[in-house]
DNA sequence: ACCGAATCGTAC
DNA sequence: GACGTACGATTCGGTC
């Protein structure tokens, strides 16, 4: 016969929140509640090894008790922070240990066990109810036993059978709702009768039976008790209704209409990389201990040096066969565009195999030319009917473009997805996400240190090739497992689609557009160097007379101690170490003394010089002539893009200083640069996600975004609007995606921050659906611990249920920004796809450069630059259907700076 | 010589 | 503590 067991999920979760002692990760994620929840069912899985098993978690707010009595759990509390952001968590274990959740809506978990625990056992199954709630003693008889985890622990019995009951309380299993009934239960705001306790109540039950018989006959009373009996009739009689509406209350429901029945909830084996992943996400080191050791990991024997063309061509007529590939280019350098490929790992299907491609290797005898190489990987690498997985597809792409190989066909970027997958973490190396997915330990990096850890691509020259050969097979023999369990997860966290329709594909957009790179005019950033290096020299000397001795301008601690102590300025903000010397800090001293100023234009031109004019220049490739930023496609934890080596996503244009450096980005002779950009895209986003009627009518009437918020901020007329207004407006209207308090709005604007808020709550009267956008984007990020996007990108928000306040607010403000931020790096994503596939379909020259998160820069013959612009519109306004249209500017010039 | 924290400043 | 997401230069104090 079968057993089920019942596990009674939020009562655990309250009552581990309370047993045990605060808890938490290195990074703040409380953990007590989901650490004690874990133990107990952990527990109550071995304990009987059931055929069947259900997690049943409370989801019901009201039910038909609150109707029977609106007192009914009045009292109880509203789940603390620490504890509701522990929800989620508990969640994922349930899921990793494959434990199937009941959460049904309206009805409480009681009832739900209820149900389940009488169906099953008219089916003649035996049944577990893991609880530590007395109610359930109730259900007890021959077939159905409570089991309390914690209780065993402490070294009370743990097992409720019908004798058990009858020894803790007195009476039989069903008199346990008429026992209750007259005893009540403070816990749920079941009151009892003033007086009467477990023995009374006891003594009660067993004379009468039920409460009906002993309300049908209260002069029997006073002779089922041996004193004060005429007092105890007198108050029953008194509380008759109570105690009739008590039995309701506390009689669990056997006859729920339930969408399930018991043979639904099967036991299904663990998914131990996920528990295992999960542990260690949530430092659980003692049950981490306690976990099936790993499985053996497809780790080939002995790897494979390939070593010429026969042995290359059977591997890859292997490889081919099994029918999926890892394959992972080992690159000479960091720069996978630009340094060599000295060899490729490939594996999958229990081989390994190591190709070096001509280069030093210890001892190494020669191989195979570059020529047989990529003739024998051809029929891998271009095969459109090969599953291939890399870790880092645009790397490989790279790797393989300077072999003269077009890497094409399906399978997983892992590192990619990995990313998608948790995306607040910045570091995804192969041997990280093996050991977490897969408990796969790949081995250490042949140069001996732990480089394989930060970068994954170190120099091999000089190894011995089977030394290389040892390190690097595995890494892609582990690949396809690992792909497999990725696109799994993928599934699970509903990114499948965010991932092949929208990362996967832009992955070889990206490519070309770090493969074209942008022009840049070396002679106007080497003018731009002398002049400015010039100008500084002038200010340098006239702040040291100002000053009067030399000192290090750009050290913050020097220029503080002339201003602050020599000159004797007034000090405006602190930091850690002592007074600030900001720009906002440098403004206010302009007041008083000419030093701040000359500081300000010396820290302008030293920024531009330093960080654009000096290094750019470095950067440029001089192949080509231009520089070829790297883009990280999962850069930032929103789903923007990010930019390095040089960051061409923060090239300055405010001030006319400034866009002389954008002048110098430019079109070769007979090309065009083109650059479109789309209007407002966070606030149509906003528009679109609060369906505010006056933020939908200005996108949708075309109006001036900020002249109308002005106007319903400050209810005057559109015509009305003074420039303060608007100026005002448009920091508002910047500031509130991003979680804008009164005090960031008073110190933007320098306004007293009373004023700020007033003009924050007006904002907020006459845009009331933007009010509700944020709150339901905290509440919604507070319930599920994460924040999602239009297109389902997920971010996690631990720290969103912390009780720490400055944790707990910023981690709002980014609930807030993340869904607005993210739906556009969606957009925008999608967009340059659209535009790529466009451009090739319709057999353009012109070639995306540039992505600056809500921009496209393209360069464009001369004689597309029409059919071009009208491409780009069509495709950015396509890119998605909002509630308000999306709106794109365009423009052309000779330069980045003309084009905009 | 190298590393990391702190500060500052650029973009969207 | 106070407006989100990045990257990078410089200084400065620590280590080797």
């Amino acid at each position: 016969m079968p057993t089920l067991t019942l596990i009674d999920g939020s009562g655990f979760i309250f009552r581990a929140y309370h047993a045990l002692p605060p808890l938490t990760t290195t990074r703040g994620q409380p953990t007590n509640a989901v650490y004690g929840f874990t133990t107990m069912l952990l527990k109550a899985l071995r304990e009987r090894a059931p055929t069947h098993v259900a997690l049943v978690f409370d989801a019901a707010r009201t039910t038909f008790r609150h109707e029977i009595d609106p007192g009914y759990k009045a009292s109880r509390p509203e789940a603390p922070d620490d504890l509701r952001s522990q929800f989620p968590l508990v969640r994922d274990v349930a899921r990793a240990l494959r434990v199937p959740v009941i959460e049904e809506p309206h009805v409480e978990a009681d009832d739900v066990i209820g149900t389940l625990a009488c169906r099953a056992r008219e089916q003649g199954w035996d049944v577990v109810v893991v609880t530590g709630d007395k109610d359930f003693a109730q259900l007890v008889d021959g077939k159905v036993t409570l089991y309390d985890p914690m209780a065993e622990a402490s070294g009370r019995g743990g097992w409720t059978g019908p004798a058990e009951v009858e020894k803790k309380l007195g009476i039989k299993p069903e008199q346990v709702v008429d026992y209750m009934a007259i005893l009540g239960d403070k816990i749920d705001d079941v009151p009892g009768i003033p007086g009467v306790g477990e023995v009374t109540a006891a003594a009660l039950v067993k004379r009468f039976g039920t409460i009906e018989a002993m309300l049908a006959r209260p002069d029997e009373i006073p002779q089922a008790v041996s004193r004060g009996g005429e007092k105890l009739k007198e108050k029953i009689v008194a509380a008759e209704d109570r105690i009739r509406m008590n039995k309701q209350l506390v009689a669990l429901r056997c006859d729920l209409a339930l969408p399930f029945a018991p043979d639904a909830f099967g036991r299904q084996p663990p998914d131990d990389p996920k528990v295992r992943a999960l542990f260690s996400e949530l430092e659980f080191s003692r049950l981490l201990k306690d976990l099936p050791a790993p499985p053996p990991t497809a780790r080939a024997e002995r790897p494979e040096v390939l070593r010429d063309r026969a042995a290359l061509d059977a591997a890859v007529a292997a490889l081919r066969a099994a029918g999926r590939a890892g394959i992972r280019p080992i690159l000479g350098g960091p720069a996978p565009r630009t340094d060599p490929l000295v060899g490729v790992a490939l594996g999958g299907g229990g081989r390994a195999y190591y190709l070096p491609l001509g280069h030093r290797y210890l001892g190494a005898p020669a191989g195979l030319s570059r020529e047989e190489a990529r003739e024998g990987l051809r029929a891998l690498v271009e095969a459109e009917d090969v599953v291939k997985d890399a870790h880092d597809v645009k790397a490989a792409l790279h790797a393989f473009a300077g072999l003269g190989l077009a890497w094409r066909g399906p399978g997983l970027d892992t590192e990619l997805a990995s990313r998608l997958l948790l995306p607040t973490r910045r570091e995804h190396a192969l041997a990280d996400v093996a050991r977490e997915r897969i408990s796969c330990e790949l081995p250490r990096d042949p140069s001996g240190g732990d480089a394989a850890r930060k970068s994954e691509r170190t120099a091999v020259e000089g190894v011995e090739v089977e030394r290389v050969a040892e390190w690097a097979a595995p890494c892609a023999a582990v690949l396809p497992d690992l792909a497999a369990v990725l696109e799994r997860a993928l599934e699970e966290e509903r990114l499948g689609v965010l991932y092949r329709e929208v990362e996967r594909p832009l992955v070889a957009v990206i490519f070309e557009m770090e493969r074209a790179g942008i022009a840049v005019d070396r002679g106007a950033m080497e003018g731009m160097s002398a002049e400015f290096g010039k100008a500084m020299e002038d200010l340098e000397a006239r702040i040291h007379a100002a000053a009067g001795h030399p000192f290090n301008v750009a050290s913050t601690r020097e220029l503080a101690q002339v201003l602050f102590t020599e000159l004797e300025l007034p000090v405006v903000k602190r930091l850690k170490t002592g007074p600030s010397t900001d720009v906002d800090v440098l403004e206010k001293l302009a007041e008083q003394h000419p030093l701040p100023r000359l500081v300000l234009e010396h820290r302008a031109l030293a920024k531009l010089k330093g960080t654009y004019v000096d290094a750019l220049p470095l950067l440029v490739d001089p192949a080509d002539g231009r520089i070829h930023t790297t883009f990280h496609q999962a850069g930032a934890a929103t789903g923007r893009l990010s930019s390095t080596d040089p960051n061409l996503q923060n090239i300055p244009i405010r001030t006319e200083l400034s866009r002389r450096i954008r002048r110098a980005f430019v079109a070769p002779e007979g090309r065009w640069l083109v650059s479109a950009d789309y209007s407002q895209i966070e606030l149509r986003i906003l528009a679109h996600y609060s369906k505010d009627p006056a933020l939908v009518a200005a996108f949708e009437n075309r109006e001036d975004v900020h002249t109308r918020t002005a106007a319903e901020t400050f209810g005057v007329a559109p015509d009305a609007v003074t420039p303060d207004m608007r100026r005002i407006a448009k920091v508002l209207n910047f500031g509130i995606a991003y979680g804008l308090s009164a005090f960031g709005l008073s110190q933007r604007l320098d306004l007293p921050a009373s004023e700020a808020q007033g003009i924050i709550d007006r904002y907020f009267t006459r845009y009331a659906g933007v009010r509700r956008y944020i709150e339901q984007a905290i509440e919604d990020a507070r319930k599920n611990g994460e924040s999602r996007t239009l297109y389902g990108r997920v971010r996690a928000m631990p720290e969103i249920g912390s009780r720490n306040p400055a944790l707990r607010n910023a981690a709002e403000r980014t609930a807030i920004n993340t869904p607005i931020q993210g739906t556009a790096a969606d957009i925008v994503k999608v967009a340059m796809v659209r535009v790529h596939e466009a451009l090739a379909r319709e057999r353009l020259e012109a070639r995306l450069l540039l992505q600056v998160h809500d921009e496209l820069v393209l360069e464009v013959p001369e004689r597309e630059v029409e059919p071009v612009e009208a491409l780009v519109r069509r495709e950015m306004v396509g890119a998605a259907k909002l509630d308000v249209p999306l709106e794109v500017e365009l423009g052309h010039g000779r330069s980045w700076a003309e084009a905009h």
